[in-house]
DNA sequence: CTGAAAGCGCTTACAG
DNA sequence: CTGAAAGCGCTTACAG
């Protein structure tokens, strides 16, 4: 009826309670013959090691951390980490840990969960997303020996490890791709200009244009919510010889532009081409379906839950770069309809 | 440095760790002058019980569990959720609870998770999204002895309370409203038959249809996605004497339908009306904007989470009727252009 | 009202 | 290679 402990499985193998733990471990201290039949014996009882118990014995607590900064106003970003938790799931579910997932309302319950996580041995180490330049919650996690995984670009300091996407690279494509088209003005709606990845964009946009000789190349930054996606929209084409594209840091701003562009009589992609980054379900939903920067978040996810475990199994975890985010033209991306000269 | 435990508390404060256990647990057993300075010299020290100690020692885990089953195909829901467990977490930690979140790719892992939790004490009670008719998760749920809350319709038998919004009336609120503005052919394009949910609003559609004298009452399912639901919409569409109003079972959905229906070269609300469930950014932003069933999701989150706590404090947790989504009109509706008499 | 003790289910030195 | 024992930090009967 009650779950098995470790008594019985060592009592239904003749053997002690070390020996159970020894086995179950994977560590020296019993035989292979011995080994073998306390497995099985413990496969067949159904046993499980309480969790709670190891964790206050000093064991790993098999057990990962990650925490989500969400203001209520900015709900929308939310396609990019449903899929990454689920990579992040199947990696970690493989190999028995869990993932344990708080969000929080301001970025000093971050830290204070972090805190907490310390306290009750929660976790064994934990992954951080959306990472600013110079995040203050970096120093906590060392302060707590953490062993943690950055999933964006590589902090500054190279103390913790990272998995990110080159959005150099794929920024790049997307602004080559337009420049080939004929564009020669081209504007870019960006997020949240204190992300990390956000400033790693601005200054590769900046360096394309200059490369590409483009026109113009204008950015304006914005919450990432579709209104504020709207209104950099209309900042931005309402200036004298606006930009003919507009590349969005998210899904939500690209719709909201395609919105502003045709209600201000544009037509997309005859007088204004869009470039959307994520890509996600809505913007192969719209009309017409929005050209994006496509990535595989949840490949993603499961490199950075492994590259986290190879560091809790005490191997050098070393940042890895996964597969950049590539272009999938769709309808919303096409020569300017009077290629300019100038 | 290292955090203080229950016997730092205890010399501190010159008392016995069974005093400062008592005190800190607001249980009989010590005076109250003796509590008052076993909780001062507890805050002075900054103590806080471990988890794990505390979960060994039979104590409850002051945490409750919430498993997420989305396979992979179907990621377009979240709006909803993210929002509801913004209003979990806010009431949850309020009360110092965790949340454990899970996402399971298959019902199996979920009532797996399940049990889990409940060998290792990890939670407390558990919180059930996305019921279905005669859910497999309630007889496990009840087997493993773990208090619950059913966030949707109450489930039958009664036995566990539930915090749900009556779609009926929401339904009803969005039918007669396009009745009243002469429509006499509307459609459904529904979710997933299986959910209870949808099972209440389909019934619900039912009825209405009979009372109002609908001349069409059309109705499809399909598994939330945007491509199923633009499907469904063509199938609706493609009818002789086909529906000039749609009420679509998310946001994603409606705005496929929207682009459908554009392709077809109809407009949107002229020859065609839609009508959105829930209301999300996406559905602000497109054009036209989509009338939409609206809801404190927020307050669905918290009223669920106060729910399950009461019952966890061993009060009577009756299943309470939240505010049901009220319509809020866009551009998206409108009379139809030639409004039928039949 | 209080204190000393046992026990939750593990892990890990420590002797044999 | 194995067994008996201590200990992780709590909670909770159980005597005083």
């Amino acid at each position: 009826m009650t779950r098995p402990t470790i008594s019985d499985v060592a009592r239904a193998a003749g053997v002690s309670k070390g020996a159970v733990s020894y086995a179950l471990n994977g560590r020296p201290g019993v035989s292979d013959s011995t080994r073998q039949r306390i497995l099985a014996t413990a496969e067949a009882l159904g046993f499980h090691a309480d969790r709670a118990a190891r964790a206050l014995a000093g064991a790993p607590a098999k057990a990962v951390g990650l925490t989500l900064y969400r203001p209520a106003r900015t709900l929308g970003v939310e396609p990019f980490f449903m899929e990454l938790i689920s990579g992040l799931e199947a990696e970690l579910s493989h190999r028995s840990y869990a993932l344990l997932l708080h969000m929080v309302a301001d970025r000093e319950q971050e830290t204070a969960v972090y805190r907490r996580w310390g306290h009750d041995h929660a976790v064994d180490g934990v992954l951080v997303c959306d990472v600013l330049e110079d995040d203050p919650r970096l120093p906590v996690l060392r302060e707590l020996g953490f062993p943690a995984v950055v999933i964006g670009p590589p902090p500054a300091g190279g103390r913790v490890p990272s998995v990110w996407s080159d959005d150099a690279v794929s920024l790049q494509e997307a602004v080559e791709y337009l420049a080939a088209l004929g564009h020669r003005r081209i504007g870019r709606v960006a997020g949240i200009p204190e992300l990390a990845h956000t400033a790693i964009r601005s200054e590769a946009f900046a360096r394309l244009a200059r490369r590409l000789g483009l026109a113009a190349a204008p950015c304006v930054f914005t919450d990432y919510t579709g209104p504020d996606g709207a209104r950099a929209t209309r900042l931005l084409l309402g200036a004298a010889d606006p930009p003919t594209a507009l590349v969005y840091d998210n899904d939500i701003m690209a719709v909201a532009g395609l919105t502003v562009a045709q209600e201000m009589g544009l037509s997309v992609p005859g007088d204004l081409s869009i470039v959307a980054w994520d890509d996600s379900p809505v913007c192969r939903i719209v009309h017409p379906a929005l050209t994006a920067l496509t990535r595989d978040i949840g490949a993603y996810g499961r490199q950075a839950a492994r590259l986290l475990l190879a560091s809790l199994d005490g191997r050098e975890a070393v940042g890895v770069a996964v597969e950049a985010a590539h272009l999938t033209p769709r309808a919303s991306t096409a020569a300017p309809r009077a290629p300019r000269e100038n």
